[in-house]
RNA sequence: GGCCCUGUGGCGGAGUGGUGACGCUGGGGAUUGCAAAUCCUCCUACCCCGGUUCGAUUCCGGGCGGGGCCUCCA
């Protein structure tokens, strides 16, 4: 069965074909490195691993090629450096490691490359030139801009006309733009700030102008699947689609477009002025990052999601749900099998996590209920398969309750626990049932959940 | 002002022109020394007003509510 993915620029769910099966491209724009990632960072990141996984499914491990830049030239990491007096790349180096982990704790597989802006000087200086040279941009006061008049689809993929938005709606035009959505694609530097020599002057690139040249470089002309948050739409992806078109005598520069919703923090919108910005790695202190990344999926990707820690206890209670399930087929030897098939319909069916969790509970519930080995295994390679195919249920069941969350958990806590249960076990073998209470009260002081077994004793954090 | 998205039970969240996904919570039961886990079972919904239809939560129109974008932004 194809995939079916919605796509901004035609606004309808269309089926997925690649122009080339063996080399699938995708490109995500990734973090602007000059600070820690915050949850919201991470939707897409989350969303998007999830699809490169199903397209690796889907035509090879070696067919997909999936491209997360790392911006790390931009007027926040000058910032950043000034007010600490080092280089911009101890900023981005800092927290392009920091994004890394963040991001493997959320399961997030490594993409194919990062390419990155300080990496594509070369090529970001040879397509303004280009684009200058083909009347597509202008040289005014040390800048260089692109002229989006010359551009007739311009505005094609956020679906407005250039004569409906609001010049100045929300900042100042400058004095520089021929028309305020002009926009820059070079600029000169200040006297303490990063500069690169160019044709048009010293000086350092626009935002927009990476992703255009690093996707011209790395992956092609025309790619598949183009992705980021929704707020990217305008004017950041129409920008490339006018810098890319322009440059490649308008051929499109991705067939599709996806986008992903905004995470609401407590029904309201994540800023910093509210301050209820939420860092991975803050987050992480609390809660393991499967929850987190679980947390993301129970939402389908282009609705809203409402941040909340009911919906990380929720998370978390479902996952040890889910756990206890793979404790239990421990010692079963999991059957080679595919993921089930409403499964991966629903993956299919545009990313349709939410269903596809809704099938993940009765797989669930079918695990439980196997009373052969074979059924066991064959239950138990389902959900492994399925496990693989979004991102979880690919740790260890008894780290998964020996860690889970919280500090507390260190390795002489887990083995004083250990202790008690025996202890309790060998009590209740000799029907000293006083005694055993005595243990489990001791115990659920500890917030430690027993699950008494014909053979021995289990336990969990509460 | 323009453009886009969205409104489902106590909560989260799919889906569908007609038999009310799935999960959490709550009630009942099986099981258990007591529990836990597991299983079974029950309760509660489709923003409002029109229209189309034998029948609309689902399609169409209008209204109301929520959110995003309009050159920092996942």
């Amino acid at each position: 069965m194809s995939i079916a993915l919605y796509d901004t620029r035609t606004r309808r769910k269309r089926d997925f074909e690649p122009a080339n099966r063996e080399e699938v491209t995708m490109y995500l724009c990734g973090p602007t490195v000059y600070s820690y990632a915050h949850i919201g960072n991470f939707r897409p990141a989350v969303v998007f691993d999830t699809l490169f996984r199903l397209l690796r499914a889907e035509y090879g491990e070696q067919s997909v090629v999936y491209a997360r830049n790392i911006t790390d030239v931009d007027d926040r990491i000058n910032q950043a450096a000034a007010e600490q007096k080092v280089e911009i790349s101890v900023i981005t180096e800092k927290y392009a490691a920091i994004y890394r982990e963040d991001s493997a704790a959320l399961n997030i597989l490594p993409p194919s490359m990062e390419p990155t802006a300080t990496g594509h000087m070369d090529e970001m200086i040879d397509l303004v030139s280009r684009l200058l040279d083909a009347g597509h941009a202008y040289q005014s006061e040390g800048h260089v801009l692109f002229s989006v008049s010359s551009f007739e689809g311009y505005g094609k993929l956020s679906g407005r006309a250039l004569e409906d938005m609001r010049p100045g709606a929300r900042v100042e035009v400058a004095s520089y733009k021929r028309a305020p959505a002009d926009f820059v694609m070079w600029k000169p530097s200040g006297k303490d700030e990063p500069s690169w020599d160019s044709p048009f002057g010293p000086g350092r690139p626009g935002w927009h102008t990476e992703c255009s040249a690093m996707i011209e470089a790395k992956l092609g002309t025309t790619i598949d699947i183009h992705a980021g948050g929704q707020d990217l739409i305008f004017p950041h992806h129409e920008n490339e689609i006018a810098q890319s078109m322009c440059a490649h005598d308008g051929v499109p520069l991705a067939r599709f477009w996806l986008h992903n919703g905004f995470l609401d923090m407590d029904s309201e919108k994540m800023s910093k002025s509210l301050g209820n910005v939420k860092l991975v790695h803050d987050l992480l202190k609390d809660w393991q990052g499967e929850v987190l990344r679980y947390a993301l999926l129970t939402g389908h990707y282009r609705a809203p999601l409402d941040w909340t820690g009911e919906l990380l206890a929720r998370s978390r209670v479902t996952l040890g749900r889910y756990y206890g399930t793979l404790r239990r087929l421990g010692d079963v030897a999991a059957t080679d099998e595919p993921a089930p098939a409403g499964f991966i319909a629903a993956l299919h069916d545009d990313l349709n996590t939410p269903q596809a969790m809704a099938k993940l509970s009765t797989l669930f519930k079918a695990a439980n209920g196997a009373k052969t080995d074979a059924d066991k295994a064959k239950f138990k390679g389902q959900i492994l398969a399925a496990g693989a195919l979004i991102g979880l249920f690919e740790q260890d069941p008894e780290s998964w309750f020996k860690q889970d969350n919280n500090e507390t958990a260190d390795a002489s806590d887990n083995a004083h626990i250990d202790q008690l249960v025996a202890a309790r076990f060998k009590a209740r073998q000799d029907k000293n049932w006083a005694e055993a209470d005595r243990l489990r009260e001791q115990l659920n002081e500890l917030k430690i959940i027993v699950e008494d077994k014909p053979d021995g004793s289990i336990w969990r954090r509460g």
